[in-house]
DNA sequence: TAGGCCATCTGGTCCT
DNA sequence: AGGACCAGATGGCCTA
């Protein structure tokens, strides 16, 4: 698959993060624009804050998924009736062997699994977020945010580079006098 | 319109 | 047994 390197700066954004992590194989990247297209992670169903509460939602009236667009797609939609009773009853109902449950038992075991891997998802984003904020390249309203492989790619490259640096200022300070430390800067080579 | 990126669903597997 | 992790599939949104 592509990927790989057109991956890289999708676009990075403004200045030229492209340089950044460019390196080696880059074949050239994007490069362009964006705009405020932002890929926020909190897309509709946005359930993101309180899990829970979607869960309970999705527990007590099993089915009905305020938030879940992909809800109707996902499910064989059925939900449909399902009593409240079924709350209960799926709860316990986890416990039992997947052939022995209702549907409406499954359905609720199925939207269970679904909310956590949700929320696994959005962690997962918010570290990805956290990430993207200590990577060197411009942040901002009018920039777009890196993607995930971009991201991720920087981060490497990022860390190669200080690696780099610090085992050059090592290499200086052997010596025994030491050196400022600008006199270290090593050009960031992080193709390398 | 095609391609890229993303969120979500889902079934399987591994771990506690 | 239940939860975490993973990868494939699907569909939406956005940009060139």
């Amino acid at each position: 698959m592509d990927s790989d390197a057109s991956l890289v700066s999708s676009r990075p954004s403004s200045p030229e993060p492209d340089d950044l992590f460019l390196p080696a194989r880059s074949k050239g990247s994007g490069g362009g624009g964006f705009t405020g297209g932002t890929v926020s992670s909190s897309t509709p169903s946005d359930c993101p804050p309180e899990l829970s509460a979607e869960l309970r939602g999705a527990m007590g009236s099993a089915g009905a998924h305020p938030g879940d667009k992909l809800g109707s797609s996902g499910f064989k939609s059925s939900s449909s009736s399902t009593s409240s009773s079924t709350s209960s009853a799926a709860a316990s109902s986890t416990k039992k062997d997947k052939k022995q449950m209702t549907e409406p038992e499954l359905q609720q075991l199925r939207l269970k699994i679904n909310s956590r891997e949700r929320k696994r998802m959005h962690d997962l984003n918010i570290a990805m977020d956290g990430l993207r904020e200590v990577m060197p390249y411009a942040h901002g309203p009018s920039v777009r945010k890196l993607s995930k492989i971009a991201t991720l790619l920087l981060a490497r490259n990022y860390i190669l580079m200080l690696t780099n640096s610090l085992e050059e200022m090592k290499r200086l300070d052997v010596g025994g006098n030491p050196r400022p430390l600008r006199t270290v800067a090593s050009p960031p080579c992080l193709s390398c």
